[in-house]
DNA sequence: ACCTGAACACCGTTCAAGT
DNA sequence: ACCTGAACACCGTTCAAGT
C-alpha cells in the first residue's frame, strides 16, 4: 500500500509542503505524516532538518533554466538565466527565505553557477572578477526574491514597510516623503530588470584585475 | 528586587539574548526567564514574536553611524554608512538573518534610509532612480551581511560550499574548478568594498529616468 | 488593571524496544 | 538491518484564575 520510504520521497514530500504551507509549514513531523510514517523515520534518510532543506532547495533549483534560446547575445542569456533563477525562488513561499539560511551548494546550484561564469567569461570578464560577480548577481537574486516573497505574503494589503513610510511627514524625512510613492512601488519585475542593468554596467566598469595605465609613466 | 517589566527592558534583553545565543536561542520564554518571569507576561508589552524581532532589529539599527567625518566627498561618507550598517549586521550573530524575515520600517531604519537619499540626491541621481537605488544597496547590505555571519557561524573550518566546490573536476564544471579559490576566497571585507564600488557605478550609469537623447531626431 | 501558572498545540532529535 | 512509539527538551500563544 504505503509507498516504501526513499530520499527521493521525502525530499519531494517535503518540497510540496513547502509551496502549500510555506517555510514554516515543513517540519520533520509533517512531511513524516505526509509520508505516513514517524518523523523517526526520516533519520534514516536525512541527517536532520538543516540537510532536508538543502535538498529541498536543490531540488527546487532543478527548474531553472540554464540553457535559454540558443543564438542570442550573451546579455540576454545571462538576464534570462537570472530572471529564471529569480522566478524559481519568488514562486513558492519561503523558498527564497530558504536559500538564504542554507547556502546552496547542491547539484543545480553548481549547474548554474558554472553557466553564469561561462556567460560572464563570454562578456570578456576576466577571472577573479567574474568569481566575484556571479556571487554578487546570486545575493541580488536571492535577497531581492525574498523581499518580494515577504511583499506578497503579507496579510496586510499595504504592508508594514508601506505604511510606516506613508506616515512619515515631510519636516521629519523630506526625502523620504517626497519618494514615497517610488520606495513603495511594489512592481517587482521592472525593479529587477533595472538591478540586472545595474549589476551588468557596475561589473563591467570594475574589474579587479590591474589594468595597464592608460597614459604612459 | 525585580526590575519592573517594560518594553524597553524587554527589547535591551532580547538583543543581548540575540548576541550571546543567535537567532534561534532569542526565543520569547528565554528573553522571560532572563526578566525573572513568564512568557505570558510579555504579551502585555509586545504583540508577538514577530513584533518583538522588528523591535530588536530596530534597536540594534541605533548602531549605525549615519553623519560620519562631516567634510568628505558624498561617495565616502555614502560608503562609511554603508559600511556602518554591514558591521552592525555581521557583528552580532543572527541580526542579518533577522533582517531578513522582519522589514526594517523603524525609526533607525528610517533615519539610514534619509540619509541614503540625501548622499544620492547630493551626487546627482535623480529621485526615482535613487528610490530604487537606496533599496538595492540596502539588499546587497543586508544578504551581504547574512552570507558572512552564515560563512563566520559554521563549525565547519571550510565549510559546505567551499567543500562542494573544491571537489567539483574539471571535466563536470571547468570555470568553477579553474576559479575555486576566487570563489570561496573568503575576505568579506574586500568583497565589499568592490561590490559597492560595482553598485555605484552602475547606478550613476543606469538612470531610471528618460535622458533627452544625445543627438537629434 | 496587571500579572501569571498551567494548558494547548506544536517543534527537532534521541533511543530503547520491537520486527 | 530497518523501523518506530514514546520520551525529552524545547517552542509561541491563550486564557482562566489570581492579586
Amino acid at each position: 500500500m504505503k509507498p516504501p520510504l526513499s530520499r527521493d520521497a521525502i525530499v519531494r514530500a517535503a518540497l510540496d509542503l513547502l509551496q502549500r504551507e510555506g517555510l514554516e509549514g515543513m517540519s520533520l513531523r509533517k512531511v513524516a505524516a505526509a509520508l505516513d510514517t514517524g518523523a523517526a523515520s526520516l533519520y534514516a534518510y536525512v541527517d536532520d532538518l538543516r540537510a532536508l532543506q538543502a535538498l529541498v532547495l536543490d531540488r527546487a533549483l532543478a527548474g531553472v533554466d540554464t540553457a535559454p534560446r540558443g543564438r542570442s547575445a550573451w546579455r540576454d542569456r545571462l538576464a534570462a538565466v537570472l530572471r529564471s533563477h529569480f522566478h524559481v525562488l519568488v514562486k513558492n513561499p519561503g523558498l527564497a527565505q530558504l536559500a538564504m539560511k542554507a547556502i546552496p551548494a547542491g547539484p543545480n546550484a553548481l549547474r548554474v553557477l558554472e553557466t553564469l561564469l561561462a556567460l560572464l567569461e563570454e562578456a570578456g570578464v576576466d577571472g577573479p572578477t567574474a568569481a566575484w560577480a556571479v556571487d554578487l548577481m546570486l545575493l541580488y537574486v536571492t535577497g531581492g526574491a525574498v523581499e518580494q516573497s515577504l511583499r506578497r505574503d503579507d496579510p496586510d494589503p499595504l504592508g508594514l514597510l508601506a505604511q510606516q513610510i506613508g506616515a512619515v511627514t515631510a519636516s521629519e524625512h523630506p526625502r523620504i516623503h517626497a519618494a514615497r510613492g517610488e520606495l513603495v512601488s511594489g512592481d517587482g519585475d521592472a525593479r529587477f530588470e533595472w538591478a540586472l542593468e545595474v549589476l551588468l554596467a557596475g561589473i563591467l566598469d570594475t574589474p579587479r584585475a590591474v589594468r595597464r595605465p592608460t597614459r604612459a609613466p
